[in-house]
RNA sequence: GGGGCGGUAGCUCAAUUGGUUAGAGUCCCGGACUGUCGAUCCGGUGGUUGCGGGUUCGAAUCCCGUCCGCCUCGCCA
């Protein structure tokens, strides 16, 4: 074969003269009859090559039937071009091919690896995965899945600097019934028992930790079989890590260091101090507990204010011992009737009975919505809220948690629909003082709010009989730009204490022997005060890369129900495997 | 499991809202063309309208079921 001595992005006016050989697949072809254009692509780029019959009849024959797609090989003199094409760097240039190979004929293409163009629109998601070999042919693909490989790198690279020791965990783990939906594997050799796929390498690390290795981390594929969304898939992966002999400001200090590095390498860009925000003041301030921090709009306290007001929907709630809240919405005034009244549709999954709003007008005045019930406290109003002419104030009454959650949905959609946030500022913070349980209505018990092997603070232990619900856990998470990328925490290194909080969860001794025993007796081994956190790599990864599709980020995606379009997984399997694993189907 | 949107040529879409033979661009095939670069021009192949029922004189269009894709609520310690 004609090996290439150059890649297809590389060439410029300064190798004019030489002679080259490309390798790559035909971008475009442009017959002129007795002359023949063709862009040959590779991972680098494009270079156009030309094909004139002077330089050999049976070579320009055979480039005729180059078609899309098409492997190629061509070798030829490096020219400057009678007419520059100023858009591809290689434009100044163009290939006088004298030797000619094909290489591998392109069947008759499902799709190509355009990207998007103005009359012939963007292929289908469908159509990308089931050829996704195609697909990630395209430059946008190529871009994102080398960042990855950038990212992993640079993680990698500051990991190991900062003593850090890469170790993998198994991936035939045992079941956990608490948490995600685990993923399966039948065990052959021992018929009628089971692996799970782990959910993370959470209990590992812990021991890894209680083994003496210090600092841990891995770059590592976590499995829930849980419903999918934009941003979660089946398998996904994760920047693993735990430390020995640490407190939360430990772990911190080993993150940023991680993350600034990330920002450096990828965008070189500085991150300046990171904020450390409580769970409470982001939950009272912006209704979320990873609220975007690129714009304001944030949540008011008016229970005060709307006592004096007479309307119904504020009284009844103030009555039952909620609140009212309110946020100003920046050019949301310009809403018609029924946009509001759909807002108000929308909010009711989250609890809220209704939205009532109203619009800033000009010197103050409120309009629309039910102004005529808060006029009376307008300037108080609009003083509280900072609200500005142009805003579209919208209020909640109830419970305090309904009202966040209504108002801190409202802003999150109202920000990304109105643009609020700006592209190129990026929001980081930590949140820290999580509650450690959470009551389930449903259940009527306390969950743990993040896992149960989170620690609480030593001061606050003696209120794990009384007011579990106080405690604050040393757990946080990591917010860039409103998504939560990481979260972990301080864990419990004393079997006594862990014992307490399985009691409290409800999970009896023997219980917990059976799913976790190992991890008490390791601990109960001599166990070092640990901590650590996991990243969510894929979610990163999104925002470098500005896309709002985790598949995009992944070389291999499912689809929403779990399937590869590419490979057809999942499928049936042979019964013969079936009966070697001691299995039999369930009748439909 | 619930809700929403979608599925028409290999690909991206249209079809005057139930009415003649389901069209266009692109890809592919063939032809013309020596400076194109999303080449252009001419011709051609290509359809179980996701699938299965039903309503109707007549269904891509309406109804029911089902499958698939996306978004979303629940779910994801």
């Amino acid at each position: 074969m004609l090996k290439r001595t150059n890649k297809c992005g590389e060439l410029r006016a300064t190798e004019a003269g030489r002679t080259v050989t490309l390798n790559g697949w035909v971008d475009s072809y442009r017959h002129h009859g007795s002359l023949i254009f063709i862009d040959v692509r590779d991972h680098t780029g494009v270079t156009q090559l030309v094909f004139d019959p002077d330089q050999g009849k049976e070579m320009y024959e055979l480039a005729a039937t180059y078609r899309r797609e098409d492997v190629i090989a061509a070798q030829g003199k490096v020219v400057k071009r009678q007419s520059v094409n100023s858009k591809i760097p290689t434009g100044e240039i163009e290939i006088v091919v004298s030797k000619t190979e094909r290489l591998n004929k392109c069947a008759k293409p499902p799709i190509l690896p355009d990207e998007v163009h103005e009359d012939t629109g963007s292929v289908s998601e469908d159509s990308r995965l089931r050829y996704r070999y195609i697909d990630l042919r395209r430059p946008r693909m190529q871009e994102i899945i080398r960042t990855r490989h950038k990212v992993t790198q640079t993680i990698r690279n500051t990991m190991t600097a900062m003593g850090f020791c890469e170790i993998e965990t198994p991936v035939l783990c045992k079941s956990t019934p608490e948490g995600a939906r685990d993923f399966l594997v039948p065990c052959r050799l021992m018929p009628r028992t089971f692996y799970a796929l782990p959910q993370s390498p959470q209990i590992l690390k812990q021991i890894l930790m209680m083994s003496g290795f210090d600092r841990y981390f891995q770059i590592v594929k976590c499995f829930r079989d849980e419903n999918l969304r934009f941003d979660r898939q089946p398998e996904f992966t994760q920047l693993d890590v735990e430390m020995a002999f640490v407190e939360q400001d430990d772990i911190f200090a080993a993150f940023e260091q991680v993350i600034r590095a990330v920002w450096k390498e990828l965008l070189g860009l500085e991150i300046a101090e990171i904020p450390r925000l409580t769970f409470d003041e982001v939950m009272n301030t912006y209704g979320s507990d990873k609220p975007d921090l690129r714009f304001g709009v944030k949540l008011y306290d008016l229970t005060e204010i709307a006592k004096k007001c007479d309307f119904r929907v504020f009284s009844t709630a103030i009555e039952a011992g909620g609140v009212v809240k309110a946020i100003a919405v920046p050019g949301a005034a310009s809403f018609s009737r029924k946009q509001t009244d759909a807002l108000g549709e929308w909010v009711k999954q989250f609890g809220a009975g209704g939205l009532p709003t109203t619009k800033v007008m000009a010197e103050g005045k409120l309009e629309g919505g039910i102004a005529k019930f808060v006029e009376n406290v307008a300037p108080e109003l609009i003083a509280t809220l900072g609200a500005n002419e142009g805003d579209l104030i919208c209020f909640a009454a109830g419970k305090l948690d309904t009202a966040n959650r209504v108002l801190g949905e409202l802003r999150r959609k109202l920000g990304n629909e109105l643009k609020l946030a700006n592209e190129n500022q990026w929001s980081m913070f930590w949140v820290v003082d999580f509650p450690l349980f959470l009551w389930n209505e449903e259940d009527q018990r306390w969950d743990s709010a993040h896992h149960p092997f989170c620690a609480p603070r030593p001061e606050q232990l003696h209120l794990l009989e009384t007011d579990p619900h106080k405690i604050t856990a040393q757990t946080y998470d990591f917010i860039i730009n409103g998504h939560e990328m990481l979260s972990g925490s301080i864990r419990i290194h004393q079997p006594e204490v862990q014992q307490k909080i399985f009691q409290l969860l409800n999970i009896s001794d023997e219980e917990a022997k059976d799913r976790f025993g190992f991890l008490i007796d390791a601990m109960s081994y001599g166990c070092p005060p640990l901590g650590g956190f996991a990243l969510g790599l894929d979610r990163l990864i999104m925002l470098l890369c500005k896309t709002d599709n985790i598949r995009d980020v992944i070389a291999f995606p499912k689809t929403q129900t779990g399937a590869d379009l590419m490979m057809q997984a999942p499928s049936a399997v042979d019964p013969k495997q079936l009966d070697e694993l001691s299995l039999q189907l369930k009748p439909e």
